[in-house]
DNA sequence: GGGGTCATGTAATAGGTTACATGATTCT
DNA sequence: AGAATCATGTAACCTATTACATGACCCC
């Protein structure tokens, strides 16, 4: 049903994303992404770029388009998308959008293994976490509000509005729990110091 | 600053976690982390588990314990934490709780290019996910009142309770996202239906 | 006593990251 | 005119996933 795509970094969706409305090379599409700030959303190093190009490529999801050169630089290949690599991107979208996948964020992983640190230091790191969190929520809203204020409509603000929303969620899980380990009703403290004294 | 692990895949945290109980082979690793149900915190393959105690052995925060054999079964490697990796556990489990790292959702990368989907389409398919989503709640509350009545201390269910937090809040998202859409007072809809149309 | 499943891995392949190379422009 | 940065990639290396192999044990 699912994970037949040939290419699955999402970098690939960018980049059939950017060609879908022209073609370009990949030095060009790597401008592209710095400059609309998409190394926010998706996982960007230069040296992939060329790879996953060359992977829709094999794919037939694009083609070369043309050989051109600008001045005395080096000639350069460009892409463009092919009527599979439209469909392709389509589909792509829609799976995103409509079917949630499982994801292991690294908090998920930590708590899960988080009994091996001493219960006190956990507060103080969970408090430490507080305070990059908020500086980063003040990060996304000066984002979003520059933006606005540049013209930039709401809609392509998308990504970092639903980001502001899982950060809150995050800073509230956090709080509440800094507060329940320090609540003497939670009774975890003893079996968070047995499992560290246990040494079998 | 950081980056310095010589073990990034988090599936290293979970053998570190667990080799700091008892010394293990890989396979009962395995057997532990399907048991356990860390799969829902840690991606997890059978291959990659060899893969990661290599890299755990070549960095020497795990060594070779012994070598055992249960029955007529073939040998088997046991491994056991060294004094680096106990380091190690505590210093990784440290930095993932103390400093958020960027992260990048599948629905983030969405976001960023969903104006490629028509918005009719759009809002039948967010509508799709919160289906799944209200499916993926009960899942989630389910296990954690199974597992309270099993005894289990919530301690050890804190993963799940924040998946549940983030959650909530993607399902809020997407709920206001679809709400916005259908308010007439919303002007994406000519400004989305003219990149549509728009063919340069 | 033959067919499944469990235990224990190895090997092949594909994916991704980092480092490096080379000539053009631009800055001072 | 030399230094820094931009443009355009290539190559080497490491990571991760998938497929496969082989013998025990277990069930009927």
């Amino acid at each position: 049903m699912t994970d037949k795509r040939k290419v699955t970094n999402p970098l690939g969706l960018a980049v059939l994303s950017y060609l879908s409305q022209e073609p370009m090379h990949p030095y060009a599409l790597g401008r592209a992404l710095r400059e609309h700030g998409d190394a926010r959303s998706i996982k960007y190093s230069p040296g992939s770029l060329y790879m996953v190009v060359g992977q829709l490529a094999r794919a037939g999801l694009v083609a070369e388009h043309a050989t051109g050169r600008e001045g005395q630089r080096p000639e350069h290949t460009v892409y463009a998308l092919t009527d599979a690599g439209r469909r392709e991107l389509r589909d792509w979208l829609r799976e995103l959008v409509g079917q949630p996948r499982h994801e292991y964020p690294a908090l998920v992983a930590a708590l899960a293994f988080v009994s091996a640190l001493p219960p006190g230091e956990v507060s103080e790191l969970l408090t430490a976490r507080l305070d990059v969190l908020s500086r980063q929520r003040a990060e996304i809203t000066g984002l979003i509000t520059d933006s606005l204020a540049r013209g930039v409509p709401e809609l392509f603000l998308l990504e970092e509005e639903y980001r502001l929303g899982l950060l809150d969620a995050e800073y509230g899980f956090v709080q509440r729990l800094i507060a329940r380990m320090a609540d003497p009703a939670t009774n975890w403290i003893t079996l968070w110091a047995d499992h560290h004294n246990d040494n079998r």
